[in-house]
DNA sequence: ATGAAGACTGTTTAAAATCACAGCCTTCAT
DNA sequence: ATGAAGGCTGTGATTTTAAACAGTCTTCAT
């Protein structure tokens, strides 16, 4: 539904990352000609044409005739929450964004790219209560031990990462709660990514 | 050793609020047109007064002749992350504060005024783990059953409080370690804030 | 080999934004 | 009752920005 963006050359992605450091640090985004000062530019317009090019890939929007007059995407604009997940539909599908929250994603390394609002105490001995939101770094592969999101068919878990050849194991940290073993071979299993962080809001 | 600010009358901090607004949701400050328009003056020069006003006060830098050239002071970036706290000095001391954390403290309610790392598993079965970060909003008073932070002479804890009379005991949330007993009358002991979430940095 | 896309220089113009000057009215402590 | 501070209107000059036009040089897929 969204407009897929072309990736960027990797002058553009240099110029973006002035971009989003430029906010991060100064609360606001630079001005053509700030551009060209921090990339050495003589001219106004190799930070215009950057800029355009990276507005027609929906990078950025550039808003006509006003001063810094760039802005983010909505997607680029805090991580999003997921919610309760529907079957059958993608983890980041529109529907499951409950709102998008103002954390930084590089406070978390590898960066997080979305919070995932955890059901139920099955990671109760890992710190992970009933409705703590983690922060999940997209990725299809992980390390035994990780804490990872996986899919199984419709169900979306949290679980503690054991791969022993084609079989794996999701393992809880709480006794009261059963490991899910699965044979790959016979039952699709999709990791949605590692867990790198957690925020808790205490009500 | 901060410039201390006079306090803001409340027309001002009507329009100090409107630009932490504006630079959070348009990642970018107001010009004084905006200002202007967002309060109905018909004069750019009531936004002008306005935010000398606020420079005045420290609430905010102007810079000279650029555009959006509204800055905010390096105390209102971010929340402070307090570390080790050395003994017999304020929590908030500057020397104390490790960074700062791109976070919305309004992200937590009540909002958190900053974070604190937290040492030791003496609160484990609460969900908080040897270097979490909890953020803790000040409060000099607490309902029993809150986790506060808490100062005993030059000791600083997190516990859950429970108030009986005279005496508060800190109860910690992990059967090995045992709870604290203070006689108000006989030990100082000062309430620094309220627990109002937590995030967790995965390595 | 050719054309399209990217990465620039250089120049100009119009709009956006800052900021100074000259006032008016109200509140509020001395 | 008086002066200082806050909260405005109204008008322009000046500077900062955005953004158009006209080119050059390189890379890279067809």
């Amino acid at each position: 539904m969204t407009t897929r963006s072309r990736s960027l050359t990797s002058r553009q992605q240099e110029i973006l990352d002035f971009i989003n450091q430029t906010i991060k640090h100064e609360n606001r985004p630079p001005t053509r000609l700030e551009v060209c000062a921090a990339f050495g530019f003589r001219s106004p317009n190799a930070a215009e044409t950057h800029l355009r090019a990276l507005a027609a890939k929906g990078a950025i929007l550039l808003e006509e005739g006003r001063a810094r007059g760039i802005r983010l995407p909505y997607a680029a604009q805090g991580l999003p929450l997921i919610g309760r997940v529907a079957a059958g539909s993608p983890l980041l599908a529109a529907e499951h964004v409950e709102t998008r929250c103002q954390i930084d994603p590089a406070m978390f390394s590898p960066p997080a790219d979305y919070l995932l609002r955890v059901r139920g105490m099955s990671m109760r001995d890992a710190g992970i209560l009933d409705g703590d939101l983690i922060a999940v770094h997209r990725a299809a592969e992980a390390r035994n031990g990780q804490i990872v999101v996986a899919r199984i068919e419709d169900e979306v878990t949290v679980k503690t990462l054991q791969r022993k050849g084609a079989t794996v194991e999701l393992l809880p940290a709480n006794p009261d709660y059963q490991a899910i073993v699965v044979d790959t071979r016979r039952t699709p299993l999709v990791i949605e990514g590692i867990m790198v962080g957690l925020i808790r809001k205490d009500s």
